[in-house]
Order: structure tokens, then sequence, then C-alpha cells
DNA sequence: GCGGACTGCTTACCT
DNA sequence: ACAGGTAAGCAGTCCGCG
């Protein structure tokens, strides 16, 4: 018997002789795989008589395609069911893939759970090991007995990036016909593998041709001794596009530490590729996940926009895609291809450095393999840690819903409290909010689906919410539970990022701030995932109670903020805006110190900002005779001390306006609030307005953008994207239905959807449109605040309004 | 036949 | 395919209107 200790890498399993074997990558002083045969597959079953149910259950055996199952043994298992403790069947088999096969007959005896757990993860759940972890195994050979977590690893993996460049002619490129003709990779080393002659570029290394450079690439894998692999898009383009070609090379893509390819699993809406004995990362999936969590705001994922969205710099290198293949045709241009490809490995690798920390952590809290974590969705995560400290709580996972209990989603639940603002130019704002609200009330209520009394059934000790729902004081949920753990967790690691605030570039500070994000993603997707039709701890209750604390508490802090002498000008959730009137930040500062002091443990109001300057917008419609002058919701702007714009809701902010107009809102939104100069934006307006007459916009300012989510035909009203996809298709154009349209409104035609046109085929541009439904409300909506009629604007000195025609 | 009021569909935003 | 609250545009429909 021996003793290693090592990180934990990744795991999964692999079958030998009909019985699974959990095998684990490690890396210690070098990369290694280890085996552990003690693991055997179970699930547990829920009956009402436990002596009849072993017999029924002892005695399953189900035969299918030759494939034999059976129920191995049958144990008694004292768990938490639904928050209280009973007796349960654990039933053990042979083999994963037997698991499915048994369910129709073990459902004949009880209620089956955890059985949808895949077999790994399960293994480290039931180890208490984590991926990242610092492991000590006892082993004979590669043959683990026993196996602990000793503490957090520290490990750097050797990564490698890379890209392909493919040829295409026809548009889109077609692995049955088209080459590969470039793979370029970043790692250690970085250059380009091609088959044609690339002069002066001593990155590129040409082989004789297409299998050769595949060969050579996956020699490239073996030799650096790659660990982990990274690619954007490479699950669902270049892994396969690159099989394809090699099966038609006549070999195999060696990519694997085995010699084999690569198993593509499907996740959701993800397909996510899984190489053997490397880790592969597609970090495409990785900067969705990020925007749709709203860490990242760009308006498409390819690899430019994110890369200088995440890095925060351009990307170097620039071609059109459509261009590929004349570049690699050309031997005068060829070597820009080669450029351009290597810096998309680059790129690659540096979007990895900087966007991998934080999967990493992820993976390490949630206690699941980096396979499991890149492309999982927020809910996945919550619920990944949720089932691994519900078993080790000896509490039963619960089931994920059938589709009939997906019934949850009928009536939507209450959500939170928007103040009407009065629309208005502000002077002294002061802007507060809670931090964490929605957490801390799951926290701090102990909400969840088994704290939960029923009606009639409460006892004493109890929380009653708003919503009007009681919750036990005593025993302690499992969703507040590991909340708390969570929010704990991150406060200790912000405390200790701040020692290090002073060396940002330090692998230290590095890594906690990853690990401050991670826990942060985390903890503000526990309220929607209570309320996730899909969920396994799904609980309208808590989620309805959690919206009714929030809109009690900021309606407590509106009055008081109010009795404290403060205009309240706006709400929205967890943020109050106070007009301070004739008060400074001495009594702001003041008026938190008093309320804090009145709110529950884990609830804080913090000072967001002071700003000199906001603006509210009317609401369209409401106008201005109108006496109760209504302001828009989520729509304002504010002017920070250091002289900043933050802006929320405005069209400028929306990828659905067409520039010009979003241009002029920001123009006249700075004159206003930065030099409080009304003429000057009247200007900024006429000016931009006589531009669109005289026919002097460029086309891309007056290109919207609109994402269309279905395809065309599935439409039944035609708002102009459709229509102007359709009058492409027509035309014998082939477009990409879903995705981001980009259309102009032009003159021909009578509706706007006549008239709209794919910005590429666009000819001309009606300025009718960009000044009156574009320009014009945008602008009005703040200078009409000031009293400018749009009259006011539309005429310029030499025009008179009947000269237009 | 046309304009205004209204509804419904749709997207993108805010917290 | 984590929640609800909100603004807003355009298409389409209904209705009045000699």
């Amino acid at each position: 018997m021996k003793r290693i200790r090592a990180t934990l890498i990744d795991a999964d399993y692999v079958t030998k002789e009909g019985r699974p074997v959990v095998r684990l990558i490690m890396k210690g002083k070098t990369f290694f795989r280890m085996y552990d045969e003690s693991f055997e597959p179970y699930f547990y079953v829920e009956v009402e008589d436990l002596g009849r149910g072993k017999k029924e259950l002892a005695g399953v055996r189900v035969m299918d395609r030759g494939k034999e199952a059976v129920v191995k043994k049958v144990e008694e298992a004292e768990l938490w069911v639904r928050g209280k403790k009973k007796v349960l069947l654990k039933v053990i088999c042979k083999h994963p893939s037997h698991v499915p096969l048994l369910r129709s007959e073990v459902a004949k005896a009880g209620s089956i759970y955890e059985h949808d757990i895949p077999f790994a993860r399960r293994y480290l759940m039931d180890r208490k090991i984590s991926p990242f972890d610092e492991v000590e195994a006892e082993c004979e050979g590669r043959i683990i007995r026993k196996i602990k977590k000793v503490g957090e690893g520290t490990v750097q993996l050797r990564a490698l990036a890379f890209d392909i460049e493919t040829y295409n002619p026809r548009g889109e490129p077609d692995a049955s016909k088209d080459p590969v003709i470039m793979i370029s990779y970043a790692g250690e080393t970085s250059g380009v593998l091609t088959y044609k002659e690339v002069e002066g570029a001593e990155f590129v290394r040409r082989v004789a041709g297409e299998r050769e450079m595949i060969e050579e690439f996956c020699a490239l894998l073996r030799r650096e001794d790659v660990e982990l692999m990274l690619g954007y898009n490479s699950g669902v383009f270049d892994l396969p596009y690159l099989k394809e070609r090699a099966e038609r090379c006549g070999i195999k893509l060696a990519v694997g530490r085995d010699g084999g390819d690569f198993k593509v699993r499907r996740r959701g809406m993800n397909d996510v590729a899984k190489i053997t004995g490397r880790i592969h990362v597609d970090l495409y999936l990785v900067a969705r996940f990020l925007g749709i969590i709203g860490a990242i705001k760009t308006p498409q994922y390819t690899l430019k926009k994110t890369y200088a969205e995440i890095v925060g710099k351009e990307k170097e290198k620039a071609i059109s895609k459509a261009e590929v293949w004349r570049l690699w045709d050309d031997a005068e241009r060829r070597r820009e291809l080669a450029d351009y490809s290597l810096d998309d490995a680059v790129s690659t690798k540096e979007l990895g450095d900087k966007i991998l920390p934080m999967e990493i952590e992820l993976s390490r809290i949630c206690g699941a393999t980096l396979f499991d974590v890149v492309g999982a969705s927020a809910s996945q995560l919550v619920e990944l840690l949720l089932m691994r400290r519900s078993s080790e709580k000896k509490m039963l996972i619960p089931n994920r819903p059938d589709d009939e209990e997906a019934g949850r989603r009928k009536v939507p639940v209450k959500g939170a409290y928007v103040k009407m603002p009065k629309a208005g130019i502000y002077d002294n704002l002061a802007v507060l909010d809670f931090r964490g609200l929605y957490p801390s009330i799951i926290c701090s209520y102990n909400l969840d689906p088994f704290t939960l009394e029923k009606e009639g059934e409460e006892t004493e000790n109890i929380y009653l919410s708003p919503a009007g729902h009681a919750f036990s004081k005593e025993k302690k949920g499992i969703v507040p539970m590991v909340l708390e753990e969570i929010l704990d967790k991150r406060a200790r690691v912000k405390k200790e990022l701040r020692k290090w605030e002073k060396e940002p570039e330090s692998s230290q500070y590095r890594q906690l701030y990853a690990r401050s994000q991670a826990l942060k993603v985390l903890a503000n997707s526990y309220y929607g995932y209570l309320l996730y039709s899909r969920s396994r701890w799904y609980s309208r209750e808590a989620g309805e109670s959690t919206t009714a604390w929030g809109r009690h508490y900021i309606r407590e802090m509106e009055k008081k903020a109010e009795k404290a002498g403060f205009e309240v000008v706006y709400m929205d959730t967890d943020s109050l805006f106070l007009g301070l009137g004739s008060k400074g930040k001495k009594e702001v500062k003041a008026f938190l110190k008093e309320v804090n002091e009145s709110l529950p443990g884990k609830m804080e109001l913090e000072l967001e900002g002071f700003y000199p300057r906001g603006v509210f917008v009317m609401k369209k419609g409401s106008g201005r005779k109108d006496v109760t002058v209504t302001g828009a919701k989520k729509k304002y702007a504010l002017l920070d001390e250091n002289g900043r714009i933050k802006i929320r809701g405005f069209e400028l902010v929306r990828r659905d306006w067409s520039k010009i107009a979003k241009d002029t809102q920001m123009a006249v939104l700075e004159a206003i609030l930065k030099e409080g100069s009304k003429e000057k934006a009247k200007n900024i307006v006429k000016q931009r307005i006589e531009e669109l007459r005289n026919g002097k916009t460029k086309k891309e300012d007056l290109v919207i953008y609109t994402r269309l989510r279905k395809g065309v035909r599935k439409y039944e009203v035609i708002s102009p994207e459709v229509a102007a996809v359709k009058k492409a298709q027509a035309k014998g154009i082939k477009v990409e239905e879903r995705g981001l349209i980009g259309y102009v409104i032009t003159k021909r035609g009578k509706r706007v959807s006549d008239k709209a046109r794919l910005a590429e085929l666009a000819e001309d541009y009606d300025a009718n449109y960009y000044i009156d439904r574009q320009i014009l409300p945008a602008v009005m909506k703040i200078l009409g605040e000031l009293g400018y009629e749009e009259d006011d604007l539309k005429m310029s000195g030499k025009q008179s309004r009947l000269g237009d025609l």
C-alpha cells in the first residue's frame, strides 16, 4: 500500500469486465490517472412497507436487448425526507447503465429517487472530494483503496488554445468537401500548421497535406503533453469538423491521451465535447454563460466581441470570414490568413487565462468537474451544490419535476416593487441599495421548500412572511444552509482580497477574485432557482415570501427616508434614489447608520453613490400638458461626482435603436447633465437632422439590430426585421434566419415593414423615418422636459416645413 | 377609405 | 431553460365617420 498526494483534476468512469471503475485524473509532479473499483451505483426507493418492498425489489431482473440488469442488493437507509426522518430502501446494482433499465420495474414497488445522478459525480459527492482539491489516496499500483480531501489544490494546467481555418468558396464550409487549411495553436509555444507555402512567416510549419497537418496537430498535443485544450466554439465546429476531415483522409483524430477522439454530449441547449485524458473547454459556452448572467454585455458572442469585452482590448487581426478561401488561394496574401489564424489562437488563449479561473472556482465550490460546470446554467450550478450538501446531510435529494409539475409556471409570482418617478431634472441625489437583498432574506427567514409549514399545522416557532406563509425557525433548510455558506465564504474571501489589493497581478489576488465572482454568481441565482419550474427544490411559497419581504423592507426604507426629510425620487426592487434638497452627505450617512441598526442580521442598506445631477424622463404617451408628469420606470441617467454618466434603460443602451438616434440622445444627455445647456442640446439635434435630410448620414449609423429567436415563417406578426429577411430570401439570398438581424428603413413602401431592407441590401434611407421615429422620440423625452416642441428642432434656419417636400 | 384607440406580439432592458 | 417588472415599436383590428 502506497500513499500519494495530488490535486484532483477530473473524474469519469470506464467499464471493466462489466463493472464500473471510477477513473480520476490527478496532477502532482505529473499528470496521471488512478482507478477506484470500490464504488457501486445505487438509488433510493420510498416504499409503504419496508419488508414487502425489500422482497419485491430483491427479485427485480430486467432483460433488455440481451442485456441483463439485476438488483444486486437492497439495504435500509435512514434519511431526512421532506423535512422528516424516514427509512428508505437503498438499491444497489451492478452498472450505471442498468439504472434506467430497472427504473420502471422498480417504480412498481415505490417511488424512486436519486436515480439520475451521473456515476462519477455521485462518487465525488459520496467521497466528499471535489475537483481541484488536494487529495490523499492509499493505493496499490493505480488502484485506489481509500481517498480523502486534505486541502485545496493549486495547479497550473498546461493549456493549449487552438483554432482551425477551413476552405469556404461557397460561404459556409462543408466538411464533406472543404478541407481544413490551417490549424493554429497557442500554448507554451504558438504557431500555425498548414500545407501551402507562407512566405516569411517563421511561426508557420508547412507539412505535406491536410492529413499530415491533422496528424501533426495530434502529435503536437502529445509532444507538449497538453492537459487543457481551449477552443472557441470548438465543441460544435472545430472538433467535429476536424473529425470528419480526419476520417475522409483515412486517419483517426487522435486528440485524446488514449489516442481516441472525443465524445459529444448534449447538455440542455449545449453540445459539449469530451476528450479522454485531457480537459477540453469551449470558451464560447463560458462567454455565453457570462452574458446570460449579466456579467458581460456584448451584442454577440463572437470571439472578437467577447475578447474585446473580457480582455479589454481590441483583437489585433480581423478578416472577413468570406475572405478566408481567397486569401488561401492567393500566394501574395496567404500571410494575412496565417497571421489572422495565429491571432485567433492567441486571443483564445488570453481569453482562457481571464475566464477559466472563475470556472475552476465554480468547479471547486460545486464539487463537479470542469466538464460539468462549463456550459452549465446558473440553475444547474445551484443544483449541483445543493445536491452535494443535501447528500452530505443525509437529506434525500428531491426528483426533478415531471412535465405535469411544470404546470408550476402557470400563475406568476408577484415580484418586486418599482416606484413611479416624477419626470424631471434633479440636483443632488443619493442612491442607496441593499446588498444581496433576496439572498439575505432567504437566509434570515430560513426559506426552503421543506421548512414551509402547512396551513393549520404551524408550530409555535415560525417566521410568518408578508405573503402569509409560515417557515419553521427550528430545523434549518438546505437552501438557506447552503446559501449562508456561500455568503459567509464570500465575506471571508472579500476580506482576504483586501489584503492583496495592492498586488492585483499576483496569483493570490486573481484566485481570490475569481472565487469571489464565482460565489457571487451562485448567491444571486438562488432566488430564481426557487421559482424555476424545473428545479428540484422548487418552492412557490418560498419564492413568494422572498419578494414579499423584499417589498416590505424597501417600503419600510421609503417611509423612514421620507420621515427623515428626504424626497424619495425613485425605487426599484432593492434601491432607493433620494433627493437631498438642503441635506448633505452627512445626513445620508447618519440615516444609513440609523436604519441599519433596525435591520435584521444579514440585511444592510448601503450607499451606492452621490450624484450631483440626474434625469428621469416622461413615459411615452403621457404628455407634458398632463399635470401628473408621469415618469418612466427603469429609465434614468445620473451624473456622478467624477463627471461620468450612468445610464439605464434609455434607447441609447438598447441595440434595437439606430446609432444615429443613440448618439444624438447621448449628446443631448451630456449637454444637459454636464453643461446644463439646452441651447447646445438643441443645436446638436438640429445638426443631426440636417445631415439626415441631406443624405449625409453613413449607412452603418442607420442600422437597427434585432434578434430573431425563431425562423421567419413562425412569426404571426410580420415586423420590419422579419419582413427584411423575407424580402432578401425572395431575392434568392441565403440569410441566417435566427440571430442578430441588421436592417435599414428605406424610402420605398408604405408601412415600416415594407420599407425595411437588410442593412447590406439597402440602397437608400428614409430620412423622415429616422427623424420622426428615431431621433425625435429619443431626444424629445429629454428636451420635452425643458419646454421644447418638436418643431423647434425640426426646422432649421434655412428650411421651413413646407420646404421639406 | 382613413385615422384614432386599442390589443397583442415581440424585443430588450432593469434589479 | 434562474425570477418578475417595465417600456416601447409595429401590425393588425375595431369603430366611427355623411
